[in-house]
DNA sequence: CGCCAGGTTGATTTCGCTCAAGCAATGTGG
DNA sequence: CCACATTGCTTGAGCGAAATCAACCTGGCG
């Protein structure tokens, strides 16, 4: 899955397996060249800060390996993560195409490698293949629906759904499957920011997890968790009797 | 506020005086009158739909007068209000712009005069004016900043708190001011989407508009809300102490 | 060893959901 | 014009869920 790019030395985007499904592959191979000359790649401890809210946008993000996390916070001081990012996936796009300052901050939830392309290189990008903007029309549009959904989910669901929803969104894009069907995982993220991600607190959040065990519909140890059924997680929701 | 574009006839977009307000107004006059010989205005009756989820998205649509909201719903049937669309809004572009089905519903709250403008027209307008594109990249950023604000508040607020923030936000748009500074307003939701919009029920949200009325922070009769002090608002919040 | 961060657990109180009844405004058919 | 249903809203009682405050455990780490 957190496959490295063009080796720990971070080679050429031409070797990376990433670019084909990121909104890079409508480059030709000239053009990934340039990206690939003009990009500066650097690895982040776990914790640390990628951009923060209110800064500047200098440029865009592109996650080599390891996961990292967008964190919003309000007038109050509360925060809360909004998403969580995988190998392949761009980052801050929005501040660079609209010359805005950082309206969230970014932080790597562990050890990762995070390429940077520079605002004038990205310019220069879009200037020359039009098809770079239509990815990032898409991109911006999939995200938007991505938070709509999230916002249906938290005003109709039970903390406990938004719980089992999360974890099958997690599972999808860092699990494995063992050899008897059930699928596993390492964690991204500490207790408590899964508690922020459904708007809950982390007491609560653990009493969640000590439920879910009770009905069997998965295993916590630490940061790693077993489902037994994944393909019925989101059945499951509101009805432990679903799983026999 | 809701001002008429052009009279009851719908004359022209030339004379509209929401455009200067709107993502049109970056076009020039030929094109402007380009826009108004195409779109197509009609009334709405209240709670009509302007368009539905699933559906094909043959244009995007401007609105005139009256408010229309956003109504998004799960796979359980549950549904949500995301937005009140007020005059000069755009509505629907997403789906135009990607051409893609509808991802939600949008209906009209009061009666309304909404512009219907076709997809080849607004295809034909962004060929002819970069500008435009700009503008509706802006917008639908602007849009992703609402919605992820909105997530924040939903996971950090309590239910009070967002109703009396969400109470701001509509009287931002559709407030008048009193003489004596105070604010009031026709609310454009019955109390069921009002509580949908903070993600609670409506008995829920009877009562705790039953507690901002004991603690003097407005007043509500039927769709009719005052609101004493509307600058300490959202100062108010979980401290009603700070009402004097 | 003490200290700390992250996590769990328990006790208590507050809050919100559910179900149910009541009420006012509106509409409808006789 | 009245009986009657309908719709939107409010109110109440009971219950379950979650927040809060606090204690305690555990695994690093100086």
């Amino acid at each position: 899955m957190a496959r490295q790019c063009g080796g720990a030395l971070g080679v050429s985007c031409l070797s990376c397996q990433l670019r084909q499904h990121s909104e890079w592959r409508v480059l030709n191979e000239e053009e990934t060249r340039f990206l690939s000359r003009n990009r500066k790649s650097r690895e982040y401890r776990a914790g640390e800060s990628i951009f923060a809210m209110g800064e500047p946008s200098h440029g865009l993000y592109c996650m080599v390996s390891g996961t990292a996390a967008i964190r919003k916070g309000d007038a109050e001081g509360n925060t809360a993560l909004l998403r969580v990012l995988y190998p392949g996936d761009t980052l801050g796009y929005r501040g660079v195409l609209l010359d805005e300052k950082r309206r969230y901050g970014a932080e790597a939830l562990g050890p990762s490698r995070i390429c940077f392309i520079d605002k004038p290189v990205f310019r220069a990008l879009l200037a020359r293949n039009p098809a770079l903007s239509q990815q990032f029309l898409h991109r911006i549009a999939k995200d938007m629906d991505e938070a709509h959904d999230h916002l249906v989910r938290n005003a109709t669901l039970s903390n406990r759904d938004k719980f089992v929803h999360l974890l099958h969104a997690l599972m999808n894009r860092g699990g494995s499957t063992a050899t008897d069907g059930s699928r596993f995982m390492e964690l991204p993220l500490s207790r408590r920011d899964l508690a922020s991600m459904i708007g809950t607190r982390h007491e609560t959040l653990s009493r969640i997890i000590g439920r879910l065990e009770e009905d069997g519909v998965a295993r916590f140890s630490g940061r790693t968790v077993h489902v037994r059924k994944p393909h019925a997680l989101l059945q499951v929701m509101q009805r432990p009797a679903l799983l026999d």
